[in-house]
DNA sequence: ATGAAAGCGCTAACAC
DNA sequence: GTGTTAGCGCTTTCAT
């Protein structure tokens, strides 16, 4: 096992000091040919820098942390690939943990992640790990928080979320629009997210005449849970007199699932039941299903800028939602494309 | 902006030496009392370790890097998943970087990611990293290239990858099943794997007694080349006097893609023509499209395994490519489910 | 322009 | 059990 060449190697063989060698490497004064001595030592000892002990030096690593809670979501996927692309073009590197599902398991990694000392965080976590993340942001650590907001958030703890209740009334707007007036709606649960987008929907649903009995919205924690969940819904709706013709889905990590359970039910979409999701997807096309979508790469992008550019506010994005329509609601309008809804940003 | 907490400020609060609170904090011999005193400097002081200088002492961090080629794909995301997964359960970060297709750039970031002294690395990148890879595997950096073998390794260069001229074999069978007899294939180019599929595929072909004419193969690099690509292999065939009656798609990443173009052109699935694609995805059974699937996630697993493990030879694991049928290309099989092609693993 | 030396936050011998 | 001391690999004064 071959040891590593460490700066001092490099100088030993360039027959300068170690001060001398990091100079060269950092872009400090030195003459051209103890540059070139340098280099040589580098190029034919293999050196390569420690990224670790630079950073014991800066205070923190070069290295962007990403907290998601669900790696399959197409949500979350665009947005890793913003928070990736503005990365490399910062030559930082993502260092990445997946909360999987209800865990409590978040804490722990956000504290890792504390603890390795990144340059900045960005997390969908739930309040549980607001605590660190306040003490993080105070002690320099940018922190950006998608899909919630932090109450009274100190500089540096910035959060960029979806306008969650106006995603909400576009779709009360689309499916009154395609005719519809008996809507059931899956969400995921208790996150500030979900229930602004049922909130925003029954608001919207009510102003149009057309209520949304509280028994007509389930909860489906995971996949798995989906399918009782859609069952529920019919039945109940159908016992009430008034059968579903159409059915929403506040998430995108459930969209699959939900329209596995419509399906294995033969409703047929959007003849029987118009269905109406969130968050667009690669196959959405192929299938017809209209979407509310967010731009979540943009978010990403979004998101890692904070983290590198450290305004001394805290800042907080909201950006707007946008309808894409296609077949799943009935009317096969001409349907505005996957419109890039991202706006400025608004300082809190 | 508040200093964070050094293990001497702990030291300072509690009356202590630092290398006392070193050991409360990592098992060592200490009294009930002093620990207890030490643990009340560190909740009071909000202390929380720093990872990168504990790091340089290990000679490395616990940080397990991955450079993946595509994160959209369904293959590496599983892939990263079952990575991930194993990485938590050791406590151990993800480092992860997105190379983006053809990209030069993956020698900067598999450099990136030495530097910063990763505990082991896991890549998809291609051969431009090799001599990298070697020398970090000789100097004790565990590497895992997946999707290729390199040859000769060293100890410590380990590869897992799919049989995939049996992919392509599990292919030609199918189809040949489905009664398909024109077949045209469209693959994303050079790699190494693609080009052991399309051959397999063609051996078995041959064998079966249906030729694959070279130019019933056409390569699309991106998801934009390939309306084109299906375009030509349709109009080729059609030239040659044998209209296709299957396509496959040698790759997940393209899936999508061609199943667009092939929509496109209304031809319909599996009627005119049979459909089938590499890697199962969440959408696959709501489109009834047949796939070969390989173990993403165990592999994903496996390559952390290696990665902590340590394991002192080169190891090289072979998995067997799976088919799942469903209704793409003509029968209905029962379809065999998405079983777990995982097999223990071949040493080198 | 370059070297000597101090020190970043932490661990690991080695004494006591 | 606990403190002292010497580093780990690197950057950064401060001299020269």
């Amino acid at each position: 096992m071959v040891r590593r060449a460490t700066i001092g190697d490099v100088a030993a063989h360039a027959g300068v000091s170690t001060a001398t060698v990091s100079r060269v490497l950092n872009g400090g004064a030195v003459t051209e040919a103890t540059a070139g001595r340098v280099w040589a030592a580098v190029s034919s000892l293999d050196y390569t820098p420690n990224a670790l002990t630079r950073g014991i030096f800066a205070g923190r690593a070069s290295t962007i942390g990403v907290v998601i809670r669900d790696l399959s979501s197409p949500f979350y996927l665009d947005l890793i690939r913003g928070i990736d692309a503005v990365a490399a073009a910062n030559s930082s590197l993502v260092m990445f943990a997946n909360t999987f599902r209800p865990s409590d398991h978040e804490i722990a990694l956000v504290r890792m992640m504390d603890e390795h000392r990144v340059r900045g965080l960005i997390v969908t976590t739930g309040e549980s790990t607001d605590s660190r993340l306040r003490r993080m942001a105070e002690s320099g650590t940018p922190c950006v928080v998608v899909a919630r907001t932090v109450p009274g958030p100190p500089p540096g703890l910035h959060s960029i979320s979806l306008n969650d209740a106006a995603a909400g009334r576009l779709m009360a707007g689309h499916l009154a629009e395609c005719g519809r007036s008996s809507v059931g709606v899956v969400t995921s649960g208790g996150r500030p997210s979900q229930i602004a987008r049922t909130a925003g929907l029954r608001q919207a649903l009510t102003d149009l005449d057309l209520p949304l009995p509280e028994d007509a919205v389930t909860i489906a924690a995971t996949e798995k849970d989906v399918d009782r969940a859609v069952g529920e819904l019919l039945a109940r709706a159908h016992d009430r007199g008034r059968p579903l013709d159409a059915v929403v889905c506040t998430t995108g990590r459930l969209t699959v699932a939900v329209h596995a359970a419509l399906t294995a039910r033969s409703v047929a979409i959007p003849d029987d039941i118009a269905f109406l999701t969130m968050d667009d997807f690669p196959w959405a096309a192929a299938l017809g299903i209209s979407v509310i979508t967010q731009p979540a790469y943009q978010m990403g992008r979004r998101a890692s800028e904070l983290v590198v550019e450290r305004p001394s506010r805290a800042v907080s994005v909201l950006v707007e939602p946008t309808l894409v329509a296609r077949s799943s609601c009935g009317e096969n309008s001409a349907g505005k494309d996957r419109a890039d809804a991202f706006r400025p940003e608004v300082s809190s």
